[in-house]
DNA sequence: AGTCAGTGGGGTAATTAGGGAG
DNA sequence: CCTGTCCTAATTACCCCACTGA
């Protein structure tokens, strides 16, 4: 249930974590961050951190089932 | 809880990855998809995938039909 | 202190999407 | 009705090296 939790609670994951779940290489992820596809947070370093639900959602969003 | 889990552990597949296991053009495997034979995810940049699951599905019920 | 996997950035080749014609 | 091939444009994959994160 959206608890509203800020970020606390919004586990973030890594380009390759991404990557692996739409089947495409870390660096396409890190194209659709570039190109705005996909909200991204950077580390002070500099790495990009993508959120869970945000992936979830685009990744529902993205998914069409045939229906049988 | 949690929503829904997409699919954790379902791999995906290329349209040229499914052509080569139905030994058909990925450009046929595209039909497929956009008359809704196949289920499938697209990348932020309009690329599909397909669940691995469903093509073996999909491939073992053709199997099945070749033996009558 | 150091190692090691992963990431960022740039550039180039391969794949894919879409429509049209056979 | 379905499939394989033509075209162009867009997206994606793999190469390099330097830096970050744990």
């Amino acid at each position: 249930m959206t608890a509203t939790v800020p970020q606390s609670g919004g586990r973030l994951l890594t380009p390759g974590e991404v990557a692996e779940l739409f089947r495409v290489d870390p660096k396409t992820v890190t194209r659709w961050a570039a190109s705005g596809r996909i909200g991204s947070i950077r580390t002070p370093g500099g790495h990009r951190r993508f959120r869970e639900s945000e992936v979830n959602a685009l990744l529902a969003k993205l998914t069409s089932e045939a229906v049988e």
